[in-house]
DNA sequence: AGCGTTGCTGCAAACGTATGCACTAAATGT
DNA sequence: ACATTTAGTGCATACGTTTGCAGCAACGCT
């Protein structure tokens, strides 16, 4: 067309206050441009960061968000149709909480779907997840490596994959090489439940000097219990090391020694993989696996020579 | 319709996995059941419990929640068309920068609009405030009732409507009954800003005795501010009140007196505004103003007196 | 048998856009 | 002057619902 005409039609438009409808384009084109995206908690710090990303990725790329916020009992299986009625592009599950019934729920669902932050065993579905397990290994050997001796962990929810996962490399690793298996709490992802968790790991009898902790929100609330309740010095009494590396975690208050979810990889590799499966549907599904990297602050009791071993912060 | 067939259609239509396209539905009821909401910041924790709140209810409310995520230097003109191309039932501004085009926006977009936490002089728009005023007057009165003599103030950003009302009440009060102004600086409603500032107003020449913060997240900054980098006791040396209430606000560690806004009647009383309009547009706008609370906690030195005189959280 | 009620099926129009095709008008080429 | 390209208009069909209306069968009632 010719661009005399299209500025005529252009001026005209924006007269009338004319907007294109979406939905009834949408019902022709059959994209919507809008992207699910489904979250459990946003009380921890982590997600709103999660958030704030996807938002500003999917905004830049054309796309609109639209929001689910799962509580802590609701079902995936209840977000999916309201969902599926909005004809949305693609999905996006950030939830921690593992679902039982995700395999068919992607099946039945037509639509392009991506777990973030959430691992399904044995269920071919596009997923990213930051190496937790490895995460666990790591905190163990820098926490072995500079001496500590008994070890503590706080767990997250019961049946949260990522705590789990966490866990699993921490437990091998110290297991391996001291022969024993740390004791063990559950907070429930939040600041209390930090809290109550460390005050129980800590009974007199067998105190741990390294406590590993599955989220930092968690590991705040630990730190504030084992130096305000317990009137222990951290580092000095006890190494504390945390998960995520929330903004909190920086504050001078804390300096909490954390291993770092690089979250704008993870969303990067999230949009990725959606974007390729809603361009082909067939796709074989892919985990990918995203390396974090441990942030070396004042909780933790290192060693120079632990300390140098790890990479700086480019 | 009978029962016998209602069930028959229902189970036919989960065998083909036949779910409802609300666009075209949309089309021809002229509802989408969708509720735009454009936020500024959401790494400042009152606004992910903002969120979370609204979510909950609009949720639960059968509506669905298109999230827009404004950058600081993103104007909210480029937001509206996006909105409105979706043909959402509402929309919810709860940005803390006012817009100067506010007016003409919500006059051009059909669409019922309510602002949150946002005022808007002389503009015709429906929105729900905090009394931010009141709060400012509150807390200068219970610093001044327990003796405190300098007053230093830090603001948020420049021109944020929220941050300015707290200013003004507090400094009017201070001036009517001291007849001087507090010293003031900006930080720019973040953490890192709040300790910038406070690093500023903490000349050794005339140190504050009191200081209101017009943000928790701020406060929090300062705090540590004050503390770490200045070694200056709290609430000995200096009394520190900030404003939101947010979660670290109650961390031991912290004890932050402080002003809260109560959101779950912010939220409530923004979507009644909102339902009112979407069912009578041509309804006259209303301001409601919402009274908040002085959370008294460690982090400000207050006379018994005054402590006695401050309403107890039922 | 005739009548009204009930439960269901079928049809048509409408929502606002996309897409393709046929057509006209104007501009360009030989 | 004629053929060819280019720009624009007009029309029909389709997307998946909602809504209203006409039609039909089965049923109980007088």
């Amino acid at each position: 067309m010719s661009k005399k005409t299209r500025e005529r039609i252009l001026k005209a438009a924006k007269e009338i206050g004319y907007v294109p409808n979406l939905h009834a384009s949408s019902l022709i084109t059959r994209r919507t441009g809008m992207i699910a995206l489904i979250m459990g908690d946003i009380t921890n710090p982590f997600y709103p960061e999660v958030l704030e990303t996807f938002a500003r990725r999917l905004q830049s790329a054309g796309k609109r968000v639209m929001l689910l916020r799962l509580s802590r009992d609701e079902p995936i299986d209840w977000a999916l149709p309201h969902v599926l009625q909005y004809q949305v592009d693609g999905i996006i599950i950030a939830t921690a909480m593992p679902g039982q019934s995700v395999r068919e729920l992607c099946a039945r669902a037509h639509a392009p779907v991506v777990l973030f932050n959430r691992a399904v065993s044995g269920v071919p579905v596009d997923a990213v997840c930051c190496d937790n397990s490895a995460g666990g290994r790591i905190v163990a050997d820098i926490l072995l490596d500079s001496g500590h001796k008994r070890f503590g962990f706080i767990a997250g929810l019961e049946g949260a994959s990522t705590s789990g996962e966490r866990e699993r490399g921490f437990f091998e690793r110290v297991l391996s090489r001291t022969g024993e298996i740390p004791s063990k709490a559950h907070g429930d992802f939040t600041y209390e439940g930090g809290k109550r968790a460390a005050l129980t790991l800590f009974v007199p009898s067998r105190r741990p000097d390294a406590l590993f902790v599955a989220n930092d929100i968690m590991a705040l609330g630990a730190l504030d219990a084992l130096r305000i309740q317990l009137g222990l010095r951290v580092p000095d009494d006890v190494s504390l090391v945390g998960f995520d590396d929330i903004a909190a975690a920086a504050w001078p208050t804390y300096g909490l020694t954390t291993f770092r979810q690089p979250i704008d990889r993870m969303v990067e590799e999230t949009l990725r993989l959606l974007g390729e499966r809603i361009s082909n549907p067939n796709r074989e599904p892919a985990t990918v696996l995203v390396p974090g990297r441990l942030i070396p602050r004042a909780s933790a009791r290192l060693t120079s020579l632990v300390q140098a071993s790890i990479e700086p912060v480019v």
